[in-house]
DNA sequence: GCAGCTTGCGATAACGTTCTCGCAATCTGC
DNA sequence: GCAGATTGCGAGAACGTTATCGCAAGCTGC
């Protein structure tokens, strides 16, 4: 049953217990070739018996094609976004034949360039790639790639031609704001996460995420529709780590004229404007009301449940994976910009002032 | 710099542009054997000159070791152990000089079985397993692994002699409860994760993971440090499954004498307590009481802030992937079993009935 | 009954590495 | 200045596949 040799059964052992060549155990396996019937039948029982396993690295020197796609992505947890996005797209990558090798890029444009060579060095058949900066991204142009086909999802570099799948966040945050103020929010807030800022800040980073400049166009052109005025929004950007993000929310707050309602551009906001809520005793969806991008089971099971902005991270993996493997199979496609729809899910973290008027915080 | 010919440069023309043959720019890159220091630099010149990467899978093929690890674990979301843990196994690895190819068991015994299988065939040095189900394993035994090294984690499998690093669920549960008691809750109820049964049910299913075995043990002797009678004790076993856990989370609300307090053996469960006491309009840490095994950051951000069984799942992935890192350079040591400790993290969605006595509901 | 075709199979060359061997050239010791 | 050791390097085998090529049979057609 096992290998009489120490290590694991070749395909020239398959051939010996068959009594045929290697080349003729190859043919019946992997049928290809002319092989006649009764020796192909004697071949596969040989492989079954002896435990034969190709060995898929040299299959995959052989043959010039691992099975195997890379992903970067950045693993950060309160936004649902890295596992919701990992294993849709281990799951369709499975379900087209490939395996994933996972890297983590933490934010860091080092570390992701890094892992792309590395990924690459495995001779991974094509990329998934979650880009960490808008800019300075030499790694991912076609020379860098060696030619192997790229798919960038969440965000799109500036300025770089690659097929990317995202979500359409500007309308989400649009029609969210929108939401808001037909419920009678007059004084909006704004928490944006910000890379390369320290702590927080009034004045608007370069360069931001894609992703989150839609956001911020979502929100203005939302509260352009509503006739709310510049004056009326409270923009503060934020350091994306706990403590500085509570200092944010702490700050809007502690404004003479807090917002009524405060958006975050991701969850890792909307829970610091939770923590500092509940530590200042004020109820979400009655002192004060929230809307964040990004859907989850806690925002759903919460009381108050948490309107949120939301989006197809499932179908945004599938359709990377399925984008990829097209190319891969045939590389001379033109680029493509798929973006998605999202959808507000309204709950009850954002209260109708029209019914309950607002009150003065303290 | 790039290459002349079409495809990726390999080691001859690293050796034709330095003028040297072969071995010698092996030699010189891969720094082993003798190569002088002119001729070496000269080789390294050219590979850079040339943007010669080496190709890891012949690299893989040639030396035994593919530098690969492999991971098959379930993707449940609310549980933030997928996450918590892909991640830091993934970190780790690289850390280690792995790179990690990652597998969805989805909780099936058949999908684990053919994740293990494929990620052998793509000739992974050592595998990590999140073990589906507590019995019928023959996959995870040393003969189906071809010799390659395992460590499963989180659960153990029935009677399988392996290498595990698993958390001490049970001593947490058991405090767990006996802070509840302390605070003066005396009617206990658990609502316990059970893979198998359909909605929910009174009767104990089995097999139960060991995960869930070690949470049912420390419920029974925490109950009965405390000195609270099995009939005080209202034990609920569930589905995994939203619709299932909300019903059963009913159920227990309508008893006659409901329990004070709700434990439940996962974050799922956690949810539809939180759900269901929503719809009721009854408020947690006041009219229900909720504990639950892991902590995350909505747990700790919510009002009112959940009270958690906390698991270092870090630290276990981190563990996981140095024991296995071990056991891949030196394949005979013995089998080790770690137990990493856990906390009881008190928030309060425990009520002090000592201060605040219990209301009865309706 | 023989030219030409098909069938089945073995030999062998790749894929891109690492690494052992052997050989010429240089270096050491006395 | 010469035997023996050391140095530097090229030739070539090996890892386990796939896939091309060529050859000996057996088959067809006229």
């Amino acid at each position: 049953m096992a290998a009489t040799r120490g290590s694991a059964p070749t395909i020239v052992d398959v051939a010996a217990a068959a009594g045929v060549s290697l080349a003729t155990a190859s043919r019946a396996l992997s049928n290809y070739g002319r092989v006649s019937a009764v020796t192909a039948e004697r071949v596969r029982r040989a492989a079954i018996e002896i435990g034969y396993r190709p060995n898929e690295l040299a299959r995959a020197m052989r043959v010039g094609s691992s099975g195997t796609i890379g992903l970067v992505i950045i693993a950060d947890f309160t936004n649902a976004f890295f596992d919701r996005a990992t294993k849709s797209i281990v799951d369709a990558a499975k379900s087209h034949g490939y395996q994933v090798l996972i890297s983590n890029s933490d934010e860091d444009i080092e570390v992701e360039r890094l892992a792309v060579q590395t990924l690459l060095d495995k001779q991974v058949d094509g990329l998934i790639v979650v880009p960490s900066l808008a800019r300075a991204h030499d790694h991912l142009l076609p020379p860098a790639l060696g030619g192997k086909p790229l798919v960038v999802i969440d965000r799109i570099p500036d300025g770089v031609a690659v097929t990317s799948v995202t979500t359409d966040d500007r309308s989400g945050t649009e029609q969210a704001v929108r939401n808001a103020a037909s419920l009678g929010h007059e004084r909006l807030g704004f928490l944006v996460s910000a890379f390369g800022v320290h702590g927080h800040t009034l004045e608007r980073p370069e360069p931001m995420l894609s992703s989150v400049t839609e956001r911020v166009e979502g929100f203005t052109s939302g509260a352009r529709a509503a006739g709310i005025a510049k004056r009326n929004q409270l923009w503060v950007y934020s350091e994306d780590e706990p403590r500085a993000s509570e200092a944010a929310v702490s700050y809007m707050l502690d404004r003479p004229k807090p917002p009524t309602v405060i958006f975050t551009s991701n969850n890792d906001m909307a829970l610091a404007v939770l923590k500092v809520a509940g530590n200042r005793r004020l109820v979400i969806g009655r002192d004060i009301s929230l809307v964040t991008v990004d859907d989850s089971q806690w925002a759903a099971a919460i009381v108050p449940g948490i309107t949120v902005v939301a989006r197809p991270v499932e179908q945004l993996g599938e359709l990377a994976v399925s984008r990829l493997v097209s190319r891969i199979s045939n590389p001379d496609q033109p680029d493509e910009t798929i973006v998605l729809p999202t959808e507000v899910i309204a709950r009850e973290s954002v209260a109708n002032l029209k019914v309950l008027p607002y009150r003065e915080v303290d």
